[in-house]
RNA sequence: AGUCCCGUAGCUCAGCUGGUUAGAGCGCUACACUGAUAAUGUAGAGGUCCGCGGUUCAAGUCCGCGCGGGACUACCA
């Protein structure tokens, strides 16, 4: 006995080593062990085996579904004000891929945000129903091509083939959507093609109509004459059409008329003056009617010979280019000695003028077949005009170029038409590609080699158009240089051949009489990122043109203007009822048989076949065109109301939306539409906020496409990570409107860092509140009552509350989601619950234990209710286990609750950063240990920190014991400021001096880097000190300079920031002997667990005795028996059963443990 | 070709109105912990801040010119 019995060194608690006393030999028990307690058989909050994130996704799911969450976070809110969301439509035609996920989840994430702020959020889906895409996957399927539309297959057939895939892969979408967890309402989506969607389309057209905003007009577009049709630009841009091809280019020499304007060009009555322009589409030069110039770009005069003709010349082109056309070989040549056929023609460059001074000037018509009506053949200006390529002159065809069409119209100069048999003007080029019969010359020819039939060219001796329009300027001297050009020219992705640019009658919307209107309103609205607003979009309205709305195809909602033959009447429908209105009159004067049937489809063709009448009684047909598919979806903030001939109400209270989002792609096609519409007939912007995203690539930064198979499948992804993960992923990693390189990775590491380590607090939370009985029933105990790490948690939390809501406000996801992922990881897991692990499971059911479960239970339902808009299943499943012990209906859903409100009174910036320095000095700590390779297990007996002042030794007291018992450290002594334990040391506050000092700056960081100790002591008791640098007096106040402490010789230091820490690394006899008590409850810690000893059960323990160990065991007796729930410790030379323990590198203990057999388990 | 975005550690990203030791996470290496345990913690290595010029006492940050990647818009003759 008298081996057993020792006495505790270190003032334990005297009731338990009276009881060991007791224990030696006989049955005891413990019941002020809290851990001893039973666990209790309700368990209130679940515990789960492991994280699985897709699971939780479909369990949350079903359970949404069940019990119609989603109706009911707005049926909640029913009186409050409305929060507006646009669904932008995606077509349904083909499959959604990983990109519509991030577009999805940012959608939702706001909507899911202004529930929680109390907002009835309605969201209605949408689907784009018409267009090309539609019409080119029917005519894949069916095997055809546009040319068989009305002649092998009807448009009725054709149209209804349309209709039936156009909701192809709508049920993967809608399957997608929800796995997702976008909410938006599926069952009662806006269809385009619908006819009520369509009548609202008319209603607005109409509106326009009637302001003159809707005209048909002449313009230049891209037409394919081998297919007889105009293209659209996105036609344009499918992958493929622009080719580079090999074009003869001619500079074509223009003679200047001679006049009063001209006149300073001619230096002698028979100079020969002409301008030099370039052209690589030879075939436009006779239907040239103007030459363009920069105002002001310098223009010189060259005189030279022509190398064809050999006839001297004086020509004008831009100053710059003058070396392309003329060799630097030739310039020591004279012109007097130039003899016809040399190489090296010779030049002599005349006097510079302005662009601005040639405009005006008249010149001879270079291919005189057709005369114009009107003021043709001068200068005139262009801003497009450059000195890049050509000659700076620019050779101006307006019915064949749009730049040069809009440039004529602006100066009035006519084009060069023709009348055709019917007598209606048309270019000099037939709509199937051929010279007129008035280009005497080339009359029926095809423009360009590509349209005529493959016999034709094999024929050795054909020769393009181009060419004999070369070689005949050539001989005509009006030829200044030829020669084979390649550049990338747009094709017809139907017929492969090159398209022209060709006049041609369209619709158009006036939205330029709407520029500045549109200009002004969009500085009203906030742009996510503000760039593609005031960039992109911005400048895009400053250069805006009138919109184009005509399409000559099958499959979309048709112009509902019907005009007379002549054109003189039109009229614009604005409502299926006035359409019937107006067929009832038609009926009246014969041209119409019978009243349209109740169900008209308003597509075509059935729309071709209705004739009207004007006033005068003339009959009037349907212009053919249909509207581009971008108005349909500008349409749909009136038009999925069928406003206004339905829904008024429900849409005033929705227009405009508070809120869009869709990719950056979306600039000038969605988010223009929105715009022109709402501002041209509702005077209104149609959105406030924007989120334009990016793209998503593959991770290695490339373009993800079906074709290089580095497409993401997203039901993949979500049957793998679950939504969750894939969602804060997307978020976080990246802000929306950057390009996201999507990894795996990626998401796997949001699920193990951020899910698991929130899944981990919780479950961690859940072990001992269910041992504890804790269900959160008790008062809330007052916050400033409350342990200091608890109040700096909530400090925490409530900072976090603040910026995450600020985030969300500002439409800055990523910052919210990054924000909380630091709270929840650094803070909260890694600070906050590895500090206070013990409070947990120690002890008793006491006032601390319960503050710190309310603490860590209101961080958790706070940080679900704030990740919820990002992660809404995992946090739906989070608050749901959390509300269990509230009973029934007190936690139906996170997206039912409200926003947590911060309270500010419990944010403390002072308790924040003092705990940033408890943090701090941890981490210096450690760092010198794990360099002295002590480990943390080994006691030390004290730590040194300078103080500079009082308020940092206040901040460092409160901090203290955490400090202490973080690193097993006995004691921290405080080193006044004027002790001289620390060097230290001074660097220049540049921040501060910068502004002062200027240029002296590097002086002055150098004499501060000479400073001696005294100096330093100077400045800092006068806090003042003098230099002179370079005869200048500087004088340093303290403010100037940052002082720290640096090393302590014979310590161990360390230094972050302004902290310094030394730390004795002397290990005493009793710190060693308490090193090993410590490693030796860990190893019997181990043994209990392999053993499989339940937490609760109390243990008999049996130590050999060994000379090595006995003192240490002795002197922390009470200590180790508490740690290991042990009733008695007997140290004997004899023992069975035992296990051999590895203390440390040198010691090892021989340990036996058995449960402890009580006093009802005997009987 | 124009407009816009992006370029910081091996990877993904922070870095506010310019201020002197450029940060985080992942990955890697080593270690610790072993009653949060299919968890957790600590430390270490790792940078020409795309390049070149400029402004400034001071540039990852501002300006100019390039280079590379991307998007959009394009008949620039």
């Amino acid at each position: 006995m008298a081996d057993k019995v020792i006495s505790d060194s270190h003032g334990h608690n005297e009731d338990v080593l009276s009881r060991f006393h007791a224990a030696c030999g006989e049955e005891i028990h413990f019941t002020n062990f809290a851990a001893v307690r039973k666990r209790r058989i309700v368990t209130k909050y679940p515990e789960y085996k492991k994280l699985d994130l897709p699971e939780i996704g479909d369990e949350i799911l079903r359970y949404w579904d069940e019990n119609k969450i989603f109706d009911s976070s707005i049926e909640n809110r029913k009186g409050s004000p409305h929060f507006t969301f646009y669904e932008g439509p995606p077509s349904a035609n083909g499959m959604p891929g990983i990109h519509h996920v991030t577009a999805r989840t940012i959608k939702d994430i706001f909507c899911r945000f202004k529930t929680l702020k109390g907002f009835v959020v309605n969201r209605k889906a949408g689907w784009d129903t018409h267009g090309l895409p539609v019409e080119l996957s029917v005519e894949k399927e069916l095997g055809i091509t546009k040319e068989d539309i009305g002649k092998t297959i009807s448009i009725a057939e054709y149209n209804e083939e349309c209709r039936k895939a156009v909701l192809k892969y709508k049920d993967v979408w809608d399957d997608l959507t929800r796995k997702i967890g976008f909410w938006v309402n599926l069952d009662d989506p806006y269809l385009t093609y619908d006819n009520k969607y369509i009548e609202s389309i008319w209603w607005l057209l109409k509106q326009l109509f009637e302001k003159g905003l809707l005209y048909k007009g002449y313009s230049v577009q891209p037409y394919s004459p081998a297919a007889g049709t105009g293209l659209s630009s996105h036609e344009l841009n499918l992958p493929g059409c622009y080719k580079n091809v090999t074009d003869t280019s001619v500079v074509a020499q223009f003679k200047v008329s001679r006049s009063e304007k001209s006149e300073f060009l001619f230096d002698s009555d028979d100079e020969d003056v002409r301008f030099i322009a370039w052209t690589t589409t030879p075939w436009t030069l006779p239907s040239n009617c103007a030459l363009a110039i920069g105002k002001k770009i310098d223009y010189i005069k060259v005189k030279t010979y022509n190398q064809y003709t050999f006839a001297s010349v004086s020509v004008i082109l831009a100053k710059e280019l003058v070396p392309k056309y003329f060799s630097e070989k030739a310039s020591h040549l004279s012109l007097q000695d130039y003899k016809e056929g040399d190489k090296l023609i010779p030049f002599e460059t005349g006097e510079i003028f302005k662009g601005s001074e040639l405009e005006s000037i008249y010149y001879e018509q270079l291919m005189p077949y057709v005369q114009p009506k009107g003021d043709a053949f001068r200068v005139i200006a262009g801003d497009f005009v450059t000195t890049e390529e050509g000659t700076g002159i620019v050779h101006t065809a307006s019915v064949f170029g749009s730049d040069d069409y809009k440039v004529c119209v602006q100066n009035n100069v006519p084009s060069i038409l023709v009348q055709d048999e019917e007598g209606n003007e048309m270019p000099l080029v037939d709509k199937r590609g051929r010279f007129v019969k008035e280009v005497t010359d080339f009359a029926e020819r095809f423009v360009r080699a590509e349209y005529e039939n493959d016999e034709t060219i094999k024929d050795e001796s054909y020769k393009s158009t181009d060419v004999l329009i070369a070689i005949k300027l050539k001989e005509d001297n009006k030829a200044f240089h030829v020669e084979k050009y390649e550049h990338s020219y747009p094709h017809c992705w139907r017929t492969d051949k090159p398209i022209l640019y060709y006049p041609l009658d369209s619709w158009f919307i006036k939205t330029t009489a709407a520029k500045d209107k549109l200009i002004e309103l969009n500085k009203t609205i906030n742009w996510k990122p503000e760039s593609t607003g005031t960039g992109r979009f911005g400048n895009w309205l400053e250069n805006l043109q009138d919109w184009n709305l005509s399409r000559s195809r099958f499959w979309g909602t048709p112009l509902p203007i019907w005009a007379t033959e002549d054109g003189k009447d039109r009229k614009c429908i604005g409502s299926i009822a006035e359409l019937n209105e107006e067929v009832a009159k038609a009926i009246k004067a014969g041209v119409m048989a019978k009243e349209l049937p109740e169900d008209f489809d308003l597509h075509r063709p059935y729309v071709d076949d209705v004739v009207l009448v004007s006033d005068k009684g003339e009959k009037m047909y349907r212009e053919k065109d249909l509207i581009d598919v971008w108005f349909d979806s500008g349409a749909m903030p009136y038009a999925q109301w069928n406003y206004p001939m339905s829904n008024k109400e429900i849409f005033e209270k929705n227009f405009p939306a508070d809120f869009i989002a869709e990719g950056v792609d979306q600039t000038r096609g969605w988010f223009f539409t929105l715009h022109v519409i709402a501002v041209m007939l509702f005077d209104s912007v149609a959105f406030k906020n924007v989120v334009s995203n990016g793209l998503v690539l593959d991770k290695n930064g490339n373009k993800m496409s079906k074709r290089l198979g580095n497409a993401a499948d997203p039901f993949e992804i979500l049957k793998l990570y679950g939504p969750d993960a894939t969602r804060w992923y997307m978020i976080t990693n990246s802000q929306p409107w950057d390009n996201l390189k999507f990894d795996e990775a990626g998401i796997e590491e949001a699920r193990r860092k951020f899910f698991g380590t929130l899944y981990n607090t919780y479950a961690f939370f859940a072990l001992y509140a269910n041992i504890d009985g804790f269900n959160n029933q008790e008062n809330q105990i007052p916050i400033d009552k409350r342990p200091e790490i608890d109040r700096w948690i909530l400090s925490r939390l409530n900072s976090l509350i603040q910026d995450v809501e600020s985030y969300y406000e500002d439409y800055e996801p990523t910052k919210a989601g990054r924000a909380i992922q630091n709270f929840v990881d650094n803070h909260l897991s890694n600070w906050y619950v590895r500090l206070c692990r013990r409070r947990f499971w120690k002890g008793e059911y006491s006032e601390d234990k319960i503050e710190a479960y309310q603490t860590l239970y209101h961080c958790l339902v706070t940080v679900a209710q704030l990740s919820s808009p990002i992660a809404p299943f995992f946090m739906d499943k989070l608050y749901i286990d959390l509300m269990k012990s509230k009973g029934k209906g007190a936690g139906i859903s996170v997206h039912l609750s409200d926003f947590p409100v911060a309270d500010s009174g419990a944010i403390d910036k002072e308790l924040e950063s003092r705990m940033q320095i408890a943090q701090d000095v941890s981490s210096m700590v450690l760092s010198l240990r794990k360099k002295e390779g002590i480990k943390v297990r080994q006691p030390l007996s004290k730590i040194m920190i300078p103080v500079v002042n009082e308020a940092f030794r206040k901040q460092l007291e409160a901090v203290e014991s955490l400090i202490l018992s973080e690193l097993n450290i006995k004691e921290l002594e405080y080193i006044d400021a004027s002790s001289d334990i620390f060097v230290k040391t001074i660097k220049p506050n540049f921040k501060v001096l910068g502004p002062k000092h200027g240029r002296l700056m590097k002086e002055i960081a150098q004499k501060l880097l000479e400073f001696k100790k005294e100096d330093i002591e100077t400045l800092e008791t006068e806090n003042t000190y003098e230099l002179s640098i370079g005869g200048e007096k500087v004088v340093l106040t303290l403010d100037d300079v940052e002082i720290s402490s640096g090393d302590v010789p014979g310590w161990l230091v360390s230094n972050l920031g302004s902290i310094t820490v030394a730390l004795d690394v002397n290990i005493t006899t009793e710190l060693r002997e308490e090193g090993i008590a410590r490693d030796l409850v860990n190893k019997i810690q181990n043994l209990r667990k392999e053993k499989n000893f339940e937490v609760t059960d109390k243990i008999v323990l049996q130590i050999a005795s060994d000379e090595k160990l006995n003192s240490a065991i002795k002197n922390n007796l009470n200590y180790i028996c508490a740690e290991t729930l042990a009733v008695s410790l007997e140290i004997s030379e004899q023992i069975h059963n035992e296990t051999q323990l590895e203390i440390n590198e040198e010691l090892t203990a021989l340990v036996a443990i058995t449960k402890e057999v009580t006093q009802s388990e005997k009987t």
